[in-house]
DNA sequence: CGTGGATGATACTTTATCGTATCATTTCAT
DNA sequence: ATGAAATGATACGATAAAGTATCATCCACG
């Protein structure tokens, strides 16, 4: 039963944190239906659970993510791939939307850094490929892209939209924008 | 100088709430040069506080909001001065989106919920204008220009973008996407 | 069966921070 | 120049939450 409570907690952690980033170990066991010590023997600290909690977001968005890439066969593809990919895996790192203490952790800091990194060589590529206005700097694309999905996984979490359709109207719109134009469109 | 303390202690709250959300009064008081205990005369408590920053942000939003409008004789242009008004007041209330606590204060949260269906009303008129795509949901197109406004101010903040850069940006971005189409632009 | 590991409940200590009170000092207006 | 108001420093009490320790219970597995 070790593991089912383990990932019972994380689960817990996940909801708790991000109805109030504050959330008490005590609230968060209760959420997991869970005494208190229970938690502190599987993470140590709190700080050990909310740790544990981001890094596993982070595998599952690195899981995601390079699986899109081998579907890819352009960089342009592979940025609408993952994009669809990580909007999909939202409801996983949502939490790290206001969980602020944790970039004071070097290991999930590195990690942001990372990822953020890797989406700005996708975008350069894209842009190598002739796909990205090149009058938009780089940084901003990122940015944008990051500001789409993080919206559109909220979105999805506050039942606004489905999965699907965030997920479809994310790289609609970073492609083509909310104007109507009345063309045709990729 | 009660008001210049007061004014100094708003601003430094500003601050040390984006570096840590959970910033302790000792230390905004620190940050404002200014004794711990000021910073209760003036404001009674830590809730207090960050309800007067709170909402000064958000009368300074209407304010500039109330000022594109009324320079905007079409709903579709009035939704593009008030993007830009807001990315310009972003400073000012960029604390405000990790700081989780103020949207338990029924003010704030009715404020922010009025300043959205404010936007979305907008985003009606210019749809009516035949301006915006109509194969876009509107929570979607609400929820898109929310996310490139945090997007850009967050960009601006970080040092990556100038402020009118940033305005330029969010709004092309919204009308145009960011694929090269090899065509005009609005 | 019955044994060992996991769990829940509970009590306790510790610590950080809020909020209050006090008093000396500084600053400002008149 | 002088008195009132604002400030800074400091000490104090209260509280909430983290983390530790203990013990009884329960469940899986041999």
């Amino acid at each position: 039963m070790a593991l089912a409570t383990r990932e019972r907690i994380l689960e817990a952690a996940g909801t708790a944190l991000l109805r109030n980033p504050n959330a008490t170990v005590d609230q968060i066991a209760t959420e997991a239906r869970v005494g208190r010590a229970t938690v502190f023997r599987h993470f140590g600290s709190r700080a050990g659970l909310l740790r544990a909690l981001a890094l596993r977001a982070i595998a599952e968005t690195d899981r995601v993510t390079r699986q899109a890439m081998a579907h890819a066969c352009t960089a342009t593809d592979a940025l609408r791939l993952v994009t669809r990919a990580v909007v999909g895996a939202g409801e996983l790192f949502r939490f790290l939307g206001s969980a602020a203490e944790l970039y004071d952790e070097p290991e999930i800091a590195e990690a942001y850094r990372r990822q953020i990194s890797e989406l700005a060589d996708l975008v350069g590529a894209a842009r190598r490929e002739g796909s990205i206005r090149p009058d938009v700097p780089t940084a901003w694309v990122v940015a944008s892209i990051d500001g789409l999905i993080w919206a559109a996984c909220r979105a999805v979490g506050d039942g606004e939209l489905g999965v699907v359709q965030a997920q479809d109207l994310v790289w609609d719109t970073i492609a083509n924008g909310l104007s109507n134009r009345m063309e045709e469109r990729v």
